[in-house]
DNA sequence: CGGCGCACTAAGCGCCCGCTTACACTAGTC
DNA sequence: GACTAGTGTAAGCGGGCGCTTAGTGCGCCG
């Protein structure tokens, strides 16, 4: 069922036809792009004529930013609730990308259009997540200083290290399709592996 | 000059007023994206009126396409041209690691398009470059796999392996700007220990 | 010097876009 | 049973899109 999917991916939005707009746009502007995609799409998608996306959402803009803001919030608080545990940072770290690379191959539709349209964000919207996406960045590259203080870490530059970590992660909701044959759980393990000894970890 | 930077990004082109055409194009796409654009953005940051496109190239896709197929073309040879040398697998790799990451720092706005727009090329034309695309991934897979035998790299599944080098020197493209402070060339050296550390890379 | 062909422009065609307006139906409330 | 709020539709407006057409200026060749 779809909407039991957007149900469980905006379970906070009311009511259930604005949660399916927000899956028909996640399904055409992950497939097509942003500006490819015409309203008319979306409300077809979604079963209505093209004046009931209005009724729900005041623009396509805003139905854009309702998709990539949530989306941030959900890898903030997916990063954010690992890093602060009471765990070495070596541990931390490796639950971060298992998490992070899990969630961009599971929701892959989701993670395209949060990761890739951006750039079709009115200014003020745009800032937000912006945002959001500092404070993703920041979290990663905490940890990994506190990994190297720990000694168990070994890199360079932490801003580039943050960085290469963040671009395996997000670059996964890129090529990252069903028929990949490897579940999102399997594939975080592994990235875990790569990202540990990319970082210089000990073993 | 810009037409200096367009004689030395598709020195085959001919006439200048279509590397002209070619590197406004480049510059809106990589901004607003392809959809975004209009033939009427170009022609004019080309100065020309909206007309004058449609002299050089037969349609907006078809400029698409001469961007992406060239830089596909581009990095594929980079790629070629250190894979097949005679020098051990460990080398091979740290060298196309530095010029791939180079090649997308320096040519950002290039790489952008070329990386992030090939959704919208028509069938056929994606078609081409998709096989280009395969083709990188298969010489970066088998330069690893050649290292594997030579016991200087450890992975788990070759395929993942090389998607993850390969989403490392990509994604450079989405975040590199020419504020970032480090050279395409040191960003470049950067990444191969890091890549040759994420492999396994025995020191 | 006449004629040709390349590179270009002014004007505009037909289409489809995002969004609005005017109106209809339904469920809940007193 | 009248009223209201919420949710939807049919129709269409104004504008900008990709691209075409008709015509112009100019350098080059016999």
């Amino acid at each position: 069922m779809t909407s039991a999917l957007s149900a469980e991916l905006w379970p906070e939005v009311q009511p259930e036809a604005a949660r399916r707009l927000m899956l028909a746009a996640v399904e055409s502007f992950a497939e097509r792009g942003y500006h490819a995609t015409t309203t008319r799409d979306i409300a077809g998608a979604a079963g209505m004529s093209p004046a009931a996306l209005y009724v729900h959402f005041p623009s396509k803009a805003a139905l854009l930013f309702a998709i990539s803001h949530s989306g941030h919030e959900q890898t903030l608080a997916l990063v954010e609730s690992v890093a602060y545990r009471d765990d070495s940072a070596r541990d931390r770290l490796r639950m971060i990308v298992e998490d992070f690379v899990a969630w961009h191959a599971r929701r892959h539709t989701v993670a395209r259009v949060v990761q890739y349209e951006l750039q079709a964000l009115p200014k003020k919207e745009y800032e937000v997540v912006a945002d959001l996406r500092r404070r993703i960045e920041r979290v990663v590259r905490d940890v990994i200083a506190q990994g190297v203080e720990e000694g168990s870490f070994g890199v360079n530059d932490l801003r580039t290290a943050a960085r290469a970590v963040l671009s395996l992660g997000v670059d996964v909701a890129r090529w990252y399709s069903d028929r990949t044959g490897k579940t999102p759980k399997a594939l975080g393990r592994e990235y875990a592996v790569l990202v540990l000894r990319m970082l210089g970890a000990t073993v």
